[in-house]
RNA sequence: CGGGGUGUAGCUCAGUGGUAGAGUGCUGGUUUUGGGAACCAGAUGUCGCAGGUUCAAGUCCUGUCACCCCGACCA
């Protein structure tokens, strides 16, 4: 490609409604371009990158079996219906003009499965695993970040299907390895992660986060086992602490105005840590149930929700709050609450806490678990943080880091297989639900995540297999005849010996197209100017320190293929 | 859905009731040619939209829409 033919609309201003880096990086270098909130078009050198990635991908589930299929956006209520996915917040609903009522694919778990119920009957035609790389629709209710969360956006979703667990679990680890493989292809530090599966359901679960300062999660990892996991997920270990002090009298004071545990720790003059949050929540079927945290924690709805067992809690609304406790939200406590209080395993330690008294502008002094008031329940139900012990090793501590999560890996098992009624018979002739896995891994996220990664002052340095071209030949004064011919002649022979190159060729001055070269990031970049008068031109590696290095024309083309391979090479899974 | 912010030239922004502006980009010309050149000449507006107040509204008021950020949420 030439830049002279090509469209790439760069812009030197950083656009108004960018925040993010990549956000920024991605419409100054005229890689997309925002239609809606949400919602961008690829311009071609963003498609480029799309499908760099999208071929990585491709390429590395290839290895197990993967084979590619093509669902369709447009997707009939009733197959939502059977799997009772119909009423998922974020799907885009139409209809047609016969009032039929459609969605938007959102992910394909139902498609795939009635694929293969109508076709798969037999233990012999598995394992099998389908994947599509598809544009996905959800109504997110806040669209952030440009690629990062978008409302239209790209993804690979695979789906494993299996007649016995043994099988589900190779799948499983065979697709795990291949998302190790492409992260690393990408130039990406990745981190796998145990997670939340959240609604959809199954038991084993990994998040890939890509590690980066801007990740919108937090991730914890042990310092000398290896254990990773999601912070909304992270297990604590059960403190064999379980000390109490000397008890003093309960006692009611006033309290006025100090709803926050800041308010009130300031109010009192203790610390957060004597304070215990009793947190209202709800669960869907009305059911009323308090969780207590210390002070200074916060409460993991998820965990609290697997601890009560009545599905998933949210908080309760003030309404809920002020009937439940009879003051305004801010002062609930445990202590004659009328609803089942459940208590993090964490204030076994200690005693003489501090909660609301449930009455307005009051709080109660020395208050302990199981002496005022009962406990419904103890569970571990606070989010861990960093400096938290590790929950699979003796010794171990957690320390946090930032990720944005690309990828999310579940064994399904059998939940959509049965609400599906997809079985198959077995080599004894009786009938089983199939037994499913299901993979994402977020195309176009990946793109923002491998920029929020990979840049710098001048623009994003792509690694060598995602970016647009891998080697871009800047021509520095078009007017000189045999730059522009040398340079041409150097772009010829590495098109044909496949290297993916771009002919800067545009009638600019230099700073010009360094800038720009710079911006969108091509990794490696050849100069055809002044020192073409002594027979060289100037290699070098975008960002690199070394600067470029002189090298005789005639050689140039082999050293740049040379120089592609070895980028290439440093990528390369082990 | 709650809180905050922003809508004026392609882009980034200034403009506190009285003729619509700057920088950058764009077009033509001259000179330049190693990190976003200089000079000259030019083109470019539904001031988000609707209503209201006023002799007069980009500016004040009401409503509305869009976009961004924080939170909720994120099957």
């Amino acid at each position: 490609m030439k830049t002279s033919q090509m469209f790439f609309p760069t812009q030197r201003e950083i656009p108004r409604d960018a925040e993010l880096i990549s956000h920024q990086m991605l419409v100054r270098g005229g890689f997309v371009k925002s239609v809606a909130a949400g919602v961008y078009s690829y311009l071609p050198l963003g498609w480029r990158v799309h499908e760099k990635i999208s071929q990585i991908v491709r390429d590395e589930v290839k290895l197990f079996g993967a084979q590619e299929l093509h669902m369709p956006v447009l997707v009939p209520r009733e197959l939502l219906d059977e799997s009772g996915r119909s009423s998922v917040p974020v799907l885009f609903a139409l209809k047609d003009k016969n009032q039929r009522d459609f969605f938007l694919g959102f992910t394909h778990e139902e498609v795939v499965t009635d694929i293969v119920r109508s076709t798969v009957n037999s233990w012999k035609q598995m394992p099998l695993y389908l994947y599509q790389i598809q544009t996905k629709l959800r109504d997110e209710p806040r669209p952030r970040g440009g690629l990062i969360r978008g409302r239209e956006f790209t993804m690979f979703d695979g789906y494993s299907f299996d007649s016995n667990e043994g099988d589900l679990d190779a799948i499983y680890r065979e697709n795990y390895r291949a998302y190790e493989r492409i992260f690393t292809r990408c130039g990406l530090k990745y981190l796998a992660v145990e997670a939340d599966p959240g609604a959809i359901g199954g038991s084993e679960n990994h998040e890939f986060m890509i590690l980066t300062e801007s990740g919108e999660d937090t991730v914890l990892r042990c310092d000398s086992c290896g254990y990773a996991a999601n912070a909304e997920r992270a297990e604590i270990p059960p403190s064999d602490v379980s000390d109490r002090p000397d008890l003093l009298v309960q006692d009611l004071v006033s309290t006025p105005g100090a709803h926050t545990v800041e308010e009130v720790c300031a109010f009192l003059k203790v610390s957060p840590q004597q304070l215990i949050k009793t947190i209202i929540c709800t669960a869907s079927d009305g059911t009323v149930v308090a969780g207590l945290v210390r002070g200074d924690r916060e409460l993991n709805l998820p965990k609290f929700s697997r601890a009560v067992g009545i599905g998933a809690l949210e908080l309760a609304d003030p309404a809920t709050v002020v009937r439940v406790t009879n003051a305004p939200v801010g002062f609930a406590g445990p202590v004659e609450l009328g609803v089942s209080v459940y208590v993090d395993l964490e204030l076994k330690a200690g005693g003489n806490f501090v909660v609301g008294a449930n009455a307005a502008d009051a709080h109660l002094l020395n208050v302990t678990p199981c002496h005022n008031f009962e406990v419904t329940g103890w569970a571990d139900i606070r989010t861990a943080v960093a400096g938290d012990s590790c929950p699979r090793c003796a010794g171990g501590i957690l320390g946090d880091a930032r990720g944005i999560e690309v990828g999310h890996i579940f064994k399904l098992g059998t939940k959509y297989s049965k609400d599906m009624n997809a079985l198959f018979q077995n080599d004894k002739g009786e009938k089983y639900p199939v037994i499913m896995g299901c993979y994402g891994l977020g195309v176009s996220r990946t793109m923002a995540a491998a920029i929020e990664a990979h840049n710098d002052a001048n623009g994003i340095a792509w690694p060598i297999s995602i970016a647009p071209f891998e080697v871009a030949i800047i021509i520095a004064n078009m007017k000189d005849e045999a730059q522009t011919t040398a340079a041409k002649d150097l772009y010829s022979s590495l098109k044909q010996a496949g290297v993916d190159a771009l002919l800067e060729d545009r009638d600019e001055r230099p700073g010009v197209k360094f800038k720009d070269i710079d911006l969108i990031g091509i990794p490696i970049q050849v100069v055809v100017g002044k020192a073409l008068a002594e027979g060289a031109v100037e290699i070098g590696i975008r960002g690199s320190a070394e600067g470029r290095q002189r090298v005789a024309v005639e050689t140039a083309a082999s050293y740049v293929r040379n120089l592609v391979q070895s980028e290439k090479d440093k990528l390369q899974a082990s």
